[in-house]
DNA sequence: TGGATATGATTCGTATCCGAAAGAATAAGG
DNA sequence: CCTTATTCTTTCGGATACGAATCATATCCA
């Protein structure tokens, strides 16, 4: 975080932390990967919302599930939110918006009168259509200062991460 | 996303959007990358704030001001929103959040009265104290599944992207 | 078959989250 | 000086974000 762009320089920051941890056995180079990553993670959101989905006038958790639903068409409500990362109550929220505008809908099972399922509108496929080639060409730009092996050898290590996280993630009791 | 970990595989997943595209060129490298970008830091941010953070009663937001204000007493309200990644506006709440738990105090600059200054209060010193090398040993868990040399790459490539990114960041008017 | 149990989705309360607008103070330029 | 512009923070409105509680439906099993 403070070290990858701010204000303050990265010498001045890792000099700071050691001051302020003189004593205390700390992991510099897990910390730099973890902040990196948090902070990749902002730049990557914030460059697509003021880029293509602005446009569309999309939130970027907006998008994900718009395209989660258009991959996936009549897509469960519990699957679509473990897809898109994001809690069965935000998802439920971020619905709503979408079926105000027009651009998703909601149908209810007809054997099992629990189940919801997800679909996309005329409309919102159509939005789908233009703008998934876009988001695409903004992904491959924003990895375009690595080579693909780079790139091949990044998502290796987050996907190398995000199986050990979730393998050892405390159950949460619901959502 | 989807092809990470959830309902869905991969290779059902890339053969939908190339159904849902055909003609179209889709750079799918590039696409994984950001797609477990924003998955890892989904899953870190989860697993901190349901380890860790919850023993103090944090969300990772509320941690990461902590921690600037933590490292840099005395911080300016627009700098630690840089540093933080969050917008000024954001961090205004989060402020009045940790005030509110007598964690942290503004002091208005007595030369400049449009500045304010953000330090922690005792307590929220202690805590950092305390909290901090805990969550330096959980950052260390998650990047244990890689050794020593991709941990340093993953950052390398992490900066890269935010360096990149950063410099082509359309301008926001205001926040 | 009918009460207990389980499963799904939504609602609720609270905390982020952002951009736009407002509010407060300083700086600039005649 | 004193208007105007600039800088900085906060507030506001609306959308995400989560876990807990609630509501609705289905399944279990005595």
């Amino acid at each position: 975080m403070v070290w990858v762009t701010g204000f303050y320089t990265l010498a001045e920051t890792e000099k700071t932390i050691e001051g302020r941890l003189s004593g205390l056995e700390i992991d510099f180079t897990s910390q730099a990967a973890i902040a990196n990553l948090y902070r990749a993670a902002n730049s990557v959101r914030k460059y697509f919302s003021n880029t293509v989905l602005r446009s569309n006038d999309l939130s970027w958790t907006g998008f994900v599930v718009l395209w989660v639903v258009w991959i996936w068409p009549g897509i469960e409500v519990r699957h679509a939110a473990e897809e898109a990362g994001i809690s069965k109550s935000t998802l439920s929220g971020v619905v709503r918006t979408m079926e105000g505008r027009s651009l998703m809908r909601r149908r209810i099972d007809p054997v099992d009168r629990r189940l919801v399922h997800l679909e996309l509108t005329d409309e919102g496929d159509r939005m789908m259509v233009d703008l998934f080639p876009r988001f695409n060409g903004e992904e491959a730009f924003a990895v375009s200062p690595l080579n693909a092996k780079k790139v091949q050898e990044l998502t290796r290590s987050l996907k190398a991460i995000v199986a050990h996280l979730e393998a050892n993630m405390p159950e949460s009791t619901g959502d």
